[in-house]
RNA sequence: UGGGGAGUCGCCAAGUUGGUUAAGGCACCGGAUUUUGAUUCCGGCAUUCGUGGGUUCGAAUCCUACCUCCCCAGCCA
């Protein structure tokens, strides 16, 4: 047996996180555990070769719209942390819904985490890929009798779903006889019912404090063309389906995601724990858990926010759809693709990341946060040059007319050793509108009239007032 | 009012097996260097850890009561 290699870089700062992957390894949690080879079928990654990663986590976009900032944050902690760890982190499309989804955000994801200057390898993978294994394990619940067929319409199940004090009342269809229900969900993925005649619900508890367990869909019936399985479905699994179970068939030991899903963590652990006790041999589809490999844990971080700047998809797409802007890659977009363009570089974005930490209190984080990360990068890597925005027109009287010089000027102050280029100078030059005043206020020490100032890298010139 | 979380300097965030003066960064305020009012540099910036009690020789770290904020009633993720 192996022992996996576990070196942990020394954090600039610790989290959580951390402090729960440190105790797994030092319990010896994945210690026997085969990472490559996969606990499905041949057919699941077959080309996925054996690796020792400690550790495997995984960053799940929803093709449905770009990258922005707050992705770079849980990017950088997916990937660092297997990076730190030496295991390995995955690229998910949690592409559950076709309505939402289209290759062509799944391609500008692919394209944002290489940016960013990560590499998920041969992890590159997609809920979709799961559907046939999820409809199986699907069956098994409904035999045994954990899952049933509801036919509400969505006013009545929201109706029956109770409130936030009040218990929820069981659907009159929740006891309906096994084959019954299995020959509907039959139906339904046949194509045999419109959307919204019926969905298939985990049977938990209507009473539950967390509405999350009041019977959740598991599929819903949606006669719509994906973006990868194109017509062969009809019946599409939710996310809190499909989730935690693409993650324990992808063997993740750690799936991190945000806030908003602590409720969900109960119901991520009770379909993996079903599946776990027991299997159905169709198609020799096996959870993972069968194998007595650990469960993959979800672990909540709270997301980033920043001080003037929109970072909900929502309203990134309105902003792109309504013409507010010139697109995605507009560089006013708190997008990957527009942060690009704006000159903001992955390195910047890469500092941010671990400076503002990982932790469960939300977090506002100023904008001058992130400025001073890419500054800071910036002024390590970018060459000098001199623009003038607001141009005033500037001549030296006493300058030859026609006359010209090259004055050399430095590519960058503190690193001589990037060499120089020439500047013209000549009798007719153009400044900063904001560099010289005709009357200066206090401390102004630009041109004015009766004040001299020295030109860079040129001469000094008087302003004779 | 049910369930789940969080509260350490203006913004992040270390610290949590209780033990000298509560890391660090951003922002801000000085001051030095500087042919970018940039960079760099040096100095300042929480007797205090949401609040009130309590335990203890000693608590941000333990107990207790309370306060505030965030999330959840999609067949979105």
């Amino acid at each position: 047996m192996a022992k996996p290699a576990h070196t942990p870089q020394p954090p600039s700062t610790s989290n959580f996180i951390r402090q729960v992957v440190d105790a797994d390894l030092a319990a010896g949690k994945y210690a026997e555990r085969r990472w490559g080879g996969r606990p499905g079928p041949a057919t699941l990654h077959a080309g996925a070769a054996p690796d020792p990663a400690t550790i495997r986590t995984r960053f799940p976009p929803e093709p449905n719209g770009y990258l922005h900032f707050g992705h770079a944050k849980s990017i950088c902690l997916n990937f660092g942390l297997a990076q730190q760890y030496g295991g390995v982190c995955h690229l998910r499309f949690d592409d559950t819904n076709p309505t939402k989804e289209e290759q062509e955000y799944v391609d500008s994801i692919k394209e944002a985490v290489r940016w960013l200057g990560f590499d998920w390898g041969p992890h590159e993978y997609y809920a979709s890929d799961y559907f046939e294994h999820l409809y199986q394990f699907a069956e098994a619940l409904v035999q045994r009798g954990l899952a049933y067929v509801d036919s509400l319409s969505a006013e009545e199940m929201r109706a029956h779903r109770g409130t936030l004090t009040d218990a929820g009342k069981h659907s009159p269809y929740r006891d309906r006889p096994v084959d019954e229900n299995l020959q509907l969900l039959r139906e339904m993925r046949d194509g045999k019912h419109p959307d919204g005649a019926h969905v298939l619900r985990a049977k938990i508890d209507m009473a539950s404090g967390n509405i999350n367990l009041r019977d959740p869909a598991m599929y819903r019936i949606r006669h719509a063309t994906h973006h990868r399985t194109g017509d062969r479905w009809c019946i599409y699994p939710t996310y809190d389906w499909a989730h935690g179970v693409s993650d324990a068939l992808e063997n993740v030991t750690h799936s991190l995601c945000t806030l908003e899903f602590e409720d969900h963590r109960p119901l991520y652990n009770w379909f993996n724990e079903r599946l776990a006790e027991e299997w159905t041999d169709a198609e020799n589809v096996r959870h993972p858990g069968l194998l007595q490999l650990p469960l993959p844990q979800q672990l909540e971080f709270a997301r980033l926010n920043l001080t003037y700047v929109v970072l909900s998809k929502r309203k990134l797409i309105q902003l792109v759809e309504e013409g507010h802007v010139d697109g995605w890659d507009d560089p006013r977009m708190p997008t990957l693709v527009g942060a690009r363009r704006r000159g903001y570089t992955a390195e910047g974005f890469r500092r941010l990341a671990e400076r503002i930490g990982v932790a469960k209190a939300p977090q506002l984080i100023e904008f001058s946060e992130l400025e001073d990360r890419m500054r800071e990068h910036l002024n390590e890597i970018a060459v000098r040059r001199m623009a003038v925005l607001d141009p005033l027109k500037l001549v030296i009287e006493n300058y030859p007319e026609g006359g010209e010089e090259l004055c050399e000027v430095p590519n960058h102050p503190q690193k001589p050793d990037w060499g120089k280029r020439e500047v013209p100078f000549g009798r007719e030059l153009w400044i900063e509108r904001d560099d010289f005043a005709e009357a200066p206020p206090k401390g102004y020490f630009r041109l004015f009239p009766g004040n001299r100032v020295r030109l860079r890298y040129g001469y000094v010139v008087e302003c004779i007032g």
